[in-house]
Parts: structure tokens; C-alpha cells; sequence
DNA sequence: GTGGTCTAGACCACG
DNA sequence: GTGGTCTAGACCACT
């Protein structure tokens, strides 16, 4: 339900776009759905309209959302594509990672302990 | 040594720190060796002086070196705990990161393959 | 007939207009002939009265139809006349482009090859 | 030198970016040049920092500029680079229209001359 | 000094 | 009612 933390170094108008995206991975958008409007969320998450419009103009650069003048904004992409997308940053990053772990000296089954152990129940 | 990339969006100061961390941890700097002045670090790279000051700053604040007044700055941390405490940030990192990815329905074969997989060499 | 995309950046009265303009250049609608009532539009494409009066009007500015008070509307350019009109404004916006392209260093045979190539069958 | 035309139909941040691409293509700017700051071409032009401000996260999310900050904003891309990416924007229009024009019954021979015709001197 | 974010409030085009 | 643009003014991080 679109959590805000304002002391996230993220700023606000990203946090947002993400956790639309997010919406829309979890099913809550299909596609071509309406999402709500920029005033209408402005309100409820007590945020500047100015920013939420920054939001949906973020997910529209990004070929997630759709917006029409007069009408709304609408889901463009179905929650599997935007989930791969994701999915596809975040290996990214961890390979990322996982080269600066090597780099330091880690070896192989040090880094994949890290991975695969449970996570704590923080 | 000490690359800056005025592209990297990440600030001049932390890559100063960085750059620093990785000479001690590869053995250019041994505990308690000194490190250049911040006036001799400025001009060879041609960075602010309180930009460099503010690099080391941050290390100190990390208990990495130590000033002393009107001497200079030394190294505290010999390279192998500077180098395990940034394994465990990465780490740190990389859990967060597979827990993300877990939460968009990767398994945990795909996980693994995206770290050890060989990295191309670009 | 008629085929409102709403993902289309135009605004649907203008899609609307273009439509109706397409449909007197193909022999829909003969000089004179009369156009369905402004309600009836609306409801087949389920758009707001408004719109569809708002497209009207700009078919009127332009001289394609004309407005009978309490009769309704009607075509007052034959197909052939609206088709040269739309031809000369596609012409001008034609050379504005190759003007523009040969700003930026474009020779006439790039130019003219890419206009004049088939086009795949997408 | 950066003409803003307030009648015309695009937002002042559009033409703004399209002027400093102009200006690059031109070769005003070189690779990695610094772009005048965000202020100054606000006071120069008499418009909003943060409308300049738009402008250049345009340029920068299509990948002209990058920014650094406290230090100002970069080019990227050298003219060449950013003439290929305007002309291929100007095929793709130019390939719409002319199929606009086919399907209107325009001959080949009509679209040609349109293109290579002698520009007026307006 | 630089860029980046946010708020407040206004106006316009569209439906 | 909707989204989109612009202005004014503030604050923050960085150099």
C-alpha cells in the first residue's frame, strides 16, 4: 500500500514509482487497468501532486504505465514483463557484487553460503 | 592509482575514500604508515582540497586511519580488516539483494547460477 | 470504422475528425450527405458527447462539414477536395522534414531512399 | 543561440533540449564539454531553473548529457552520435507520412518531387 | 558555486 | 474530473 520513508536516501517520486511497480508485479494492476489519479494519491500519501506526476512521468519514460490526457493513467505492461525486467537489474548487480567479492579474495563457497543461507527473521 | 570517473554518480569524496581503502587493502599502505598530504592528494588529482578532506573525513569516521594534528594521517586498520569489513558489507548487500529476488519468485538455482556463473570478460 | 486508440498520444477528438475525414475521402459520404447525430456517435464509441461535438466543430473550421440548427450535420467538401487538402498538408510536413535532415548533413539519395523503400509489412 | 518560442506548441523544456542538441550537433559543445549551469541559462533566457533543470534530465535520460553534482553538466555523446539518433527519428516520420501519402493514392513520382523540390526561400 | 528534490499554487488542454 | 507545464521559492548534497 505505496510505504513511504522519508528518511530513505531514495527520493520520494522514485520510492513511489517503485512501489506502483510493485503493485503491478503482485497483481493488483492488470494490464490496461487505471491506476489512481495524480490528485487522488497526492492526497492520500500527503505528497506534493508536482511529485506524484514526476512518479507516473518516471514509469511512463520506462514503457510501464500509459497516460492519457483527460482520461488517466493506465497500466501498459502486464506484471510478468515488469517482473523480469526487475529481475534482470537485480542480477546485474549482483554479479556485480559478487566480482568485487572475488576481487577482495572471497572464494566461491564463501560467497554462495552468503546467498543461499536463510535470511534472518529481522 | 586512485582513479576518479568524473561520469560514476557516485561522489568524487567517496570514490577519494575508496581509492584509499583499496591501497590499503592490497598492502600499498601498511598500520600506522602515512598517508599524502590532503594538499599533495588535491593537486595530483586535481580535486578540491575539501573534497579530499572530506574523503578522509570519512575514513576516519569508519576508524580506518587517524589524524593527528599538525602531522598528518595514518593508517589504523591493518589491510585484512579493512578488507573483512568489506566483505561483510557486501555481504550484507547481496543478501538484501537475493532476498529481493526471492520475493519476485526467482528460485534459488537461477540465483546461483546469475554469481558463479563466469563473468564475461569486458 | 471509427477506431479510437486511446493509447494514441492525439487527443480522441482529433482521432475522431480524422476518421470521419477518412471515411468521406474513401466514398462514405457524399457531398451533402448527412452525418450521424452527434448522441448517436457517441454512444457506438462509447465516448463523451462532448468529445464527439468538439471533433465536429473542427470539421466544420476546416470547411469539411457543415451545421444545420435543429437538422444536423453534413458533408460540404466532396471526397476528392478533402483528399487534396490532406495530401498538400502532408506534402509541407514532408519537406519541413527533408529541409531538416538536410540540415543535419542528409544527401538527396539517403533522403529519397527512405522515402521511397517498401516498407515492411509490419 | 537558443531561440524559445512561447507561441509554439511544444513545452519550453522540449525546445530547450532540442536547442542544446542543435548547439552539439553543431559542434559548439565537444565530448565531455561543460554545458553553461542550470542558473545561468535560467537568468539568459528569463525562464525557471527548474524548466532548464527538465530539460537536462531529458538530455541526460537519452543519454546526451550526464550530470555531476556540484559541478555541472556534461556532454556525452559527440555530435556525430547525436546526429545519427535525430536523423533516424527523421527517417522513421518520414516513412510515416509517405505511407500516409500512398494510402491517400499519391504516386511515387508525386511524393519524390515534393521532397527534392528546391526549398522556398521563407 | 553546482545539480537535485520538494512544495505551493497557477494555468492550460482534454473528456 | 483528468494529466501536463510553468513559476516561485525553499532546502539539501556536493565541490
Amino acid at each position: 500500500m505505496l510505504n513511504i520513508d522519508y528518511r530513505d536516501a531514495r527520493p520520494i517520486y522514485e520510492q513511489v514509482a517503485g512501489g506502483i511497480e510493485d503493485l503491478i508485479v503482485h497483481g493488483a494492476y492488470a494490464a490496461d487497468a487505471q491506476l489512481p489519479s495524480v490528485r487522488q494519491l497526492a492526497s492520500e500519501l500527503s505528497i506534493n501532486p508536482n511529485t506524484i506526476q514526476r512518479a507516473f512521468a518516471l514509469l511512463e519514460s520506462k514503457g510501464v504505465i500509459y497516460s492519457v490526457k483527460g482520461r488517466g493513467n493506465f497500466v501498459s505492461a502486464d506484471g510478468t514483463s515488469v517482473r523480469e525486467r526487475r529481475l534482470a537489474e537485480i542480477s546485474m548487480q549482483l554479479r556485480a557484487l559478487a566480482k568485487a567479492a572475488r576481487a577482495l579474495g572471497a572464494n566461491e563457497k564463501a560467497i554462495a553460503s552468503w546467498i543461499l543461507e536463510k535470511e534472518d527473521p529481522s
